[in-house]
DNA sequence: GTGGTCTAGACCACG
DNA sequence: GTGGTCTAGACCACC
């Protein structure tokens, strides 16, 4: 599996494993049932630590998107609406859109540009999903 | 002024305290001169520290939002597009959202809900700025 | 590292710190890659606060000289030209040498005696770096 | 009389005030015996502080390049090579240049660009100077 | 092991 | 009155 990844960035590189795992998931990429690849061998692909690999998996499991099924490798769940208890309420979710339009926004983008992202992205993830 | 910080974030307080300002900034809350209240205020009445407070301001600081005035306070600058330079690239600018969108699609929002969220908060944005 | 700083200076700690890393840098005694030392270590040897050293190393990575790889360690980034963007314009890196050459001639210096300081600088500077 | 001073800068104002005016004393603009304006004037003229303009001149004072006359403003004093006691010792004035090299290396600047930038600021200085 | 954050409180510098 | 720096020490997060 082929992810990118930026080792010098201030984000954890567990949470950008597992965000762009998620990814894959939200756009269809990887549907129910799908395996992930084994721990060791994500880990080697990305030249990081079993640890770090396990970790990304492991905060999967709790959001409940993928079984970590022992011994025999994690599969991707079914997607049932609203099954993301982990992450939390609405509140939680609405503050990190905030915070990324935020940044556009002082970054000069105007309405149009950060629009036309937005759906763009949308699009992306809807089209292969259920 | 009032900003709601949750302590129990994962987010450390100071980014938290610093990204509030930032969305006042961006709504036009705080418009250009305005000042910010002071370190030890501020502190008081979030109930932190207030060297929490000051590593937020230094931070809006070389991003270029306020200018400090030793003695003499804490302004907002003119805003001027694209002086988020030390933000990073687009990149860095465009993953925030990406991240963002992914857990509402997960989280089993609608195409047009989000949509109408995304407009809703750019409404609000953009309408008091410049 | 061996490093020294003045503690009665005006300048504070931190900044001695950092700018004295710099300059291993500028001169080649530091090179891509390399590792500075840890934070407690750094602390320890100067009989400075952790939080001191802390502050000089975000400093530097601010300025895109070094990258902080939580939990294991700093390393000296590949040196590339006009990279001291965030440090500021033209202006701001003219000052301090009219004001370094001020205090000289003041001092009662003569032209010769700066020409070879500043030659003698700029050679050791430049040996050693790419 | 005109200084530039930036008030949005991290030095402190009256230490580029005293700097400012150390260059016109260096660079000859001001001889032995010249009168410094008036504090209100000054004061009045950059729109600071009575205050910032007195530590100024109080701090040319004491690196006797000027003398206070009660009553009677303030004059610049005769140039007595090595006069300056309060500058201390070589390494305090050797730090400052080497800082503001370095600062220009890591900037990218060739040594043939530093090298005319400093033999041009020589040659302004130690054109009109005893 | 590494760096990051936060607190409590002291003291300094600027205007 | 403003912000800045520093300390001592605790606790957390990452690899």
């Amino acid at each position: 599996m082929y992810l990118t990844i930026d080792l010098d960035s201030k984000a954890p590189i567990y949470e950008q494993v597992s965000n762009a795992i998620k990814e894959r998931i939200a756009r269809g990429d990887l549907k129910e049932g799908a395996q992930l690849p084994p721990v060791r061998q994500l880990a080697g692909d990305l030249g990081v630590n079993l640890n770090t690999i396990a970790t990304a998996y492991r905060q999967l499991q709790t959001e409940g998107l993928v079984t970590v099924k022992h011994g025999s490798g994690v599969v991707v769940n079914a997607r049932t609406a609203g099954r993301i208890a982990a992450a939390g309420n609405d509140g939680e979710l609405r503050a990190p859109l905030r915070t990324a339009l935020t940044q556009l926004v002082l970054a000069g983008w105007t309405r149009g540009r950060i629009l036309s992202l937005v759906t763009a992205e949308l699009k992306d993830m809807l089209k292969g999903a259920r």
